[in-house]
DNA sequence: TATGAATGAGTGTTCATTCAT
DNA sequence: AATGAATGAACACTCATTCAT
């Protein structure tokens, strides 16, 4: 018989994952101290170790929750869209705009984040997860696209889904860092006409 | 005997700057050590301090001195290529294999570096301006291209290069990371290919 | 309801009490955590709480309750052996075999117990008053086999009864902390042989 | 070429292991802090740890340095004695008073030491090592004594040797914490008449 | 100028104790 | 009475920086 409810531990476990994306965003993992996340969730430091067992853990939950479902919401997100096509640029609307419209700070989140996973193998396989998943969603759609003779025919749906996240994380990671060149619609106009003279030639 | 001095200091300055590279790559900024910096450079710590004021200006001096001038580097390389879409080949190609086999590190210093730009306003104007001056160049062999007729009229040569800026160093990011699906051959085909269809229509 | 209660609470003691006594063996008293002794008797940490004020009580009623209560022990096993040597034979035989097989853990408590004697006054009080008891029970069989002219009448019954009660302990600790030289069975032999020889001489 | 010379470093060495024993013995080893010990010896913590890798390592080379080195001493002290008894006799002054008025501490130091024995293999072997050599020593004693025809022929060497030496151990430990019983010479006493009419019975 | 010993503030983590439920 | 979540002071250890030699 738990003295306090199930949904109230968990309400705790996000306000700390809350506080600390917020911190991990604005000064980086390594500077962030618990005390840090700490003052921002309003809990004591020994609090925290009741949710997660080291700092690290904390930052690894994050990559798997934050980040890792991205693939989810975004196939949650463009399947409504009519032929693959519009589903692409459903796609690249989310990269660019859209997301950091509805998910402001998962691009910085990213980027603190490919920083650690340099060194820290878990962290890595986080992220590399989170990509092959997005990588397998875009290629599927990239696939149809060819099967039903919309695109050309010798596309290579996988090399064409992992440039096209590259590219959205590059340029999440140049916009993160307030690059002036990086202005997110004119590079969605541009990324879309390259797609679109590449699939589909003869339009 | 000022001459030998001065070129002495050039050199243990640079030896420090190597051993600082060398490690900031293997763990990251924070986790470097200036013991780790003075083991591998064989100075003292003390004599570090001679050369840099601090920590930080390792780093700041290796993003403008090592990350800083690619750009001159990039044009030393290409302009020596010939019509505009030859360079632009060139350019792509220094992105992914020639840069890594010439200067391999570069691309992890990239990314040790990206993560402290959004803490660090020297190192992100450090990198903005690297950044600035890539999409400068390539931009105006575009522009070139697009003023012989070589390249589609209604390109915009600006968000073009921004955009390849954008998917190199993306590439370059999950390529450190040892990405499964990232292979640079097959991404750097992948490029060209849209590029070619994007600015050659009619070809 | 008083009488089921009472008969309950001290039965949840005892678990208390077991609980810390196997924790403090193995891990010694500052290592071992209230956390494991609730992990241990089944009880939570608040409760641990309702029966003892705090961590240095948990361990003082070990010293007086478990190792206190030896000299009673060891009267009621040794007074219906028959003369004064073989009594005394029976009580180093319970210091060596026999109080291990009985409550083998007594002799890693004590050892516990010693070294948070030295800081804690009321720890080292109670291991001094069950030393001064076995102390004076050994005394008085001595007493009694000079008394009885079985032993050599100028034996100095406190102070051969407190040496071979350093003996027995530093033999215990020895043994727990599983010195190869020291052998139990060997021990006693020579331990009983010194004993005879000193006492018994004529024998 | 040391800026500080090496007799410097050892001195430091040591004056940091005298602040150690003190703090130990005062407090025991996990009560201790290396803030006490930074306290005592004048050096900062992070000087501190410059001679020792950790808390635990600081412990290791008291029980090496300082208990194990018993034995060499012993050797040193008692081989100008006479034939084997009155060596033996000489040992056992130096367990009891002669040892404590030379070494004071060291009788404390084993108690601090030992609890801790349970739980640190490293710190265990220390002792195991220590007591296996002045085992031996005192054995080789009385195998001479033996040898010589003043002994009786059939002593066992070894288990006595273990034996007064869990007995002066035992005595030390109880001395430690006060034990109103324990009389150094009084105990002396009685530990020689033993071994005389045990050893030499004609006499 | 170079060295590396010393400093000491700062960090992650633990755990005895309390108290709302 | 019992629970176990929460507290927060305390501690081992690190490391950028200084400075005597």
């Amino acid at each position: 018989m738990p003295r306090v409810s199930a949904e109230h531990k968990e309400q705790r476990r996000q306000a700390i994952l809350d506080a600390a994306m917020a911190v991990f965003i604005g000064k980086g993992y390594q500077l962030a101290t618990i005390d840090d996340i700490s003052n921002r969730c309003g809990l004591s430091v020994g609090a925290i170790y009741r949710y997660f067992h080291n700092k690290g853990e904390i930052m690894l939950t994050l990559v798997e929750e934050r980040l890792g479902r991205t693939p989810e919401l975004f196939a949650r997100l463009t399947e409504t869209a009519g032929d693959p096509w519009e589903q692409l640029v459903h796609c690249v609307g989310l990269f660019t705009s859209a997301l950091r419209v509805r998910h402001p700070v998962t691009g910085r989140l990213l980027l603190a984040t490919l920083g650690e996973a340099v060194q820290d193998g878990e962290v890595r396989r986080g992220l590399q997860g989170r990509f092959g998943a997005l990588v397998s969603y875009i290629s599927s759609i990239i696939r149809d696209g060819v099967a039903q003779g919309l695109f050309r025919a010798d596309a290579d749906p996988a090399a064409l889904a992992t440039l096209l996240l590259c590219t959205a994380d590059g340029v999440a990671v140049y916009w993160v860092i307030d690059t002036p060149e990086v202005d997110l619609r004119t590079l969605r106009t541009a990324t879309l006409a390259m797609l679109r003279a590449y699939l589909m030639p003869k339009e």
